[in-house]
DNA sequence: GTCCCTTTGAAGTAT
DNA sequence: ATACTTCAAAGGGAC
C-alpha cells in the first residue's frame, strides 16, 4: 500500500511541519506586527476587500521578513538536521523549548494502551498526549492554569483590538478557545458543517479525563444515546478510538462546546473519515492484501457505515421530478425516457467515480475552525474579506499556535492517505477541467512573474546574507547595483 | 446557476 | 530544481 510510509511516517507533511519563521528579531516584529495588523484588519474593513497598495507593500515587506524561505530540499534538510543546532545557536532564543514538540513525529509505543489499569491516563501518555495534541486537555481541569500560563506568556499578536472585529482575550490560545466556550461569540456551526478533524475524537475530554475512564475500558454505556460502547479492538490507534456504531453518536469537537441540552449539534453529523481507524492499521492492510486496490473499501460515498465521506463529493444527481411528466402521453413519456437514459448514461458514466475531495491544510483548517468566530466578531459577511482576515490571523498565531494545525493538516493527509490510497490531488484537476471551463487565470500584477523584478523579490525576502536561501534564476540574474550580487 | 473573490498550503504540472 | 497552477472551504457578489 502506497499510503503508508513505512520507514519515516514522517514524510506525511513533516515537512510542512517546519514552518520556518525568521527567528532574528521576531519579537520585535510581532510587536510592530500588531500596529501594522490593526492598521490591516481596519483596512480591510474599510475597503472590505481593496487593499491600498502603500499597504499591500508594507505589510509584505513585514510579511515577507516573516515568510518563510521557500521549501526547497536544502533548506528542509538543513533545517531538520541542524534543529539541536539551532537550539544551541539560538541561545535564548525561539528553540529553547522546541516549538514543534511533534517534530520529528515520535512514536511512543505504549500509546496503544494509554490508560492505566484504573481508566486513567498513564503519565506516559498524558505526556505524550499533551505533546502531541496540544488542543487536548489532558489535565483535566488545567485550564485556569493554562490560561495562567498562557497570560505569563507574551501577548499574542492575534489579541489585536481591531476597530470593527472585536477580539477577545486569550482568542488566540487556540486550546482554549476549544475548550472554553465563550458566552460572547456565539460559536456558529452549520449543520452540516463536519470538522475535518472530528475522527480525532481524543479532542473529547470525556475521552482523556483522567478522572473519566475512556469508554471502551468502562464498557458502559453512552450517556447521551444509551447505546452501549463496544470494546475497543486494542489494534486500533488511540487518536481514533472510534467503533462503527458509535460514530454516529461523537459529538463534534467543537461541536460539544455548544451545550444545548438535549438537543443534537450536528444533526446529521457526517463523519469527515467515519471509522478510518476502524479501517485503520490491521484491517486496511488485510483488505489490501486480500483484494484488488480499486476494491479496498473507500471507493464509494458511504463507507462501510453508510455515512458519507465529506471529502467525497457525490455527484448531485438531478432528481428529474417526475410531476412534471404529468400530463404527457406516454409516447412523450417514453421519448423523454429514452432521452433522458442516453443522457444520464453519459453522465453516469463520467459521475461514477465520486469526487474525493483534496485533505484540509493547516489553513483551511484554520480557516474552517475560525470562521465562525470572525463572522460573529465581524460585521463583514463576505467570505473574501473574512479570508484576509483569516489569513492575517493565520500569521499573528505563534508557531505553537501554527503548529497544532500542521499536526492536524498532517493527521488528515495521512488519514485521507489511508482511506483513498489510490488517491492523488490530480485527479481532481483532471475531473474539474472536464467538467468546467478551467479556473480564471489569475492575472499576473504588473511586474510580477518578470524575471527582471524576481532578483528583487529574493533579494527582498532573504537579503543577500542568506543567498543560499535564493531562488536559482534569481541567483543567477545579475542584479545591477547590488553589490556583492553574483 | 455559475464563476469570482480571497486566504494558505499541498501537490501536480511545466519549464 | 524551480516556478507556476490548481484545489481544498466559504459565502456574498456579479453576471
Amino acid at each position: 500500500m502506497p499510503q503508508l510510509n513505512g520507514g519515516g511516517g514522517d514524510d506525511l507533511g513533516a515537512n510542512d511541519e517546519m514552518i520556518s519563521f525568521k527567528d532574528e528579531g521576531e519579537q520585535e516584529e510581532k510587536i510592530s506586527e500588531n500596529l501594522s495588523a490593526e492598521r490591516d484588519l481596519a483596512d480591510v474593513k474599510s475597503s472590505l476587500v481593496n487593499e491600498s497598495e502603500t499597504n499591500q507593500n508594507s505589510s509584505s515587506d513585514s510579511e515577507a521578513e516573516r515568510r518563510p524561505p521557500p521549501r526547497s530540499e536544502t533548506f528542509r534538510d538543513k533545517t531538520r538536521e541542524s534543529l539541536e543546532e539551532a537550539a544551541k545557536r539560538q541561545d535564548g532564543g525561539l528553540f529553547k523549548s522546541p516549538p514543534y514538540p511533534g517534530y520529528p513525529f515520535i512514536m511512543i509505543p505504549d500509546l496503544t494502551s494509554p490508560y492505566l489499569p484504573n481508566g486513567s491516563l498513564s503519565p506516559t501518555a498524558r505526556t505524550y498526549l499533551q505533546m502531541k495534541w496540544p488542543l487536548l486537555d489532558v489535565n483535566h481541569g488545567s485550564l485556569q492554569s493554562r490560561q495562567a500560563l498562557k497570560d505569563a506568556r507574551s501577548p499574542s499578536p492575534a489579541h489585536i483590538v481591531g476597530p470593527f472585529c472585536l477580539e477577545f482575550p486569550g482568542q488566540s490560545d487556540l486550546s482554549l478557545h476549544q475548550f472554553q466556550l465563550s458566552n460572547k461569540v456565539p460559536v456558529v456551526q452549520h449543520p452540516h458543517h463536519v470538522h475535518p478533524l472530528t475522527p480525532l475524537i481524543t479532542y473529547s475530554n470525556e475521552h482523556f479525563t483522567p478522572g473519566n475512564p475512556p469508554p471502551h475500558l468502562q464498557g458502559d454505556v453512552d450517556p447521551k444515546t444509551g447505546i452501549p460502547r463496544p470494546p475497543q479492538h486494542p489494534d486500533i490507534s488511540p487518536y481514533y478510538p472510534l467503533s462503527p456504531g458509535a460514530v454516529g453518536q461523537i459529538p463534534h469537537p467543537l461541536g460539544w462546546l455548544v451545550p444545548q441540552q438535549g438537543q443534537p449539534v450536528y444533526q446529521g453529523f457526517r463523519h469527515p473519515y467515519p471509522t478510518a481507524l476502524t479501517v485503520n492499521a490491521s484491517m486496511q492492510s488485510f483488505l489490501s492484501s486480500r483484494f484488488p486496490h480499486h476494491m479496498v473499501p473507500p471507493h464509494h460515498s458511504l463507507h462501510q457505515t453508510g455515512i458519507p465521506h465529506p471529502a467525497i463529493v457525490t455527484p448531485n444527481v438531478k432528481q428529474e421530478s417526475s410531476h412534471s411528466d404529468i400530463g404527457l402521453n406516454s409516447s412523450t413519456i417514453l421519448y423523454t425516457l429514452h432521452r433522458k437514459h442516453q443522457d444520464s448514461k453519459k453522465e453516469d458514466e463520467k459521475k461514477k467515480q465520486p469526487h474525493i475531495k483534496k485533505p484540509l491544510n493547516a489553513f483551511m483548517l484554520y480557516m474552517k475552525e475560525m470562521r465562525a468566530k470572525v463572522v460573529a466578531e465581524c460585521t463583514l459577511k463576505e467570505s473574501a474579506a473574512i479570508n484576509q482576515i483569516l489569513g492575517r490571523r493565520w500569521h499573528a498565531l505563534t508557531r505553537e499556535e501554527q503548529a497544532k494545525y500542521y499536526e492536524l493538516a498532517r493527521k488528515e493527509r495521512q488519514l485521507h492517505m489511508q482511506l483513498y490510497p489510490g488517491w492523488s490531488a490530480r485527479d481532481n484537476y483532471a475531473a474539474n477541467q472536464q467538467g468546467k471551463k478551467k479556473k480564471r487565470k489569475r492575472d499576473k500584477q504588473p511586474g510580477e512573474g518578470n524575471d527582471a523584478n524576481a532578483p528583487k523579490k529574493c533579494r527582498a525576502l532573504f537579503g543577500l546574507d542568506q543567498l543560499s536561501f535564493w531562488c536559482k534564476p534569481c541567483r543567477y540574474t545579475p542584479v545591477v547595483s547590488t553589490g556583492g550580487q553574483p
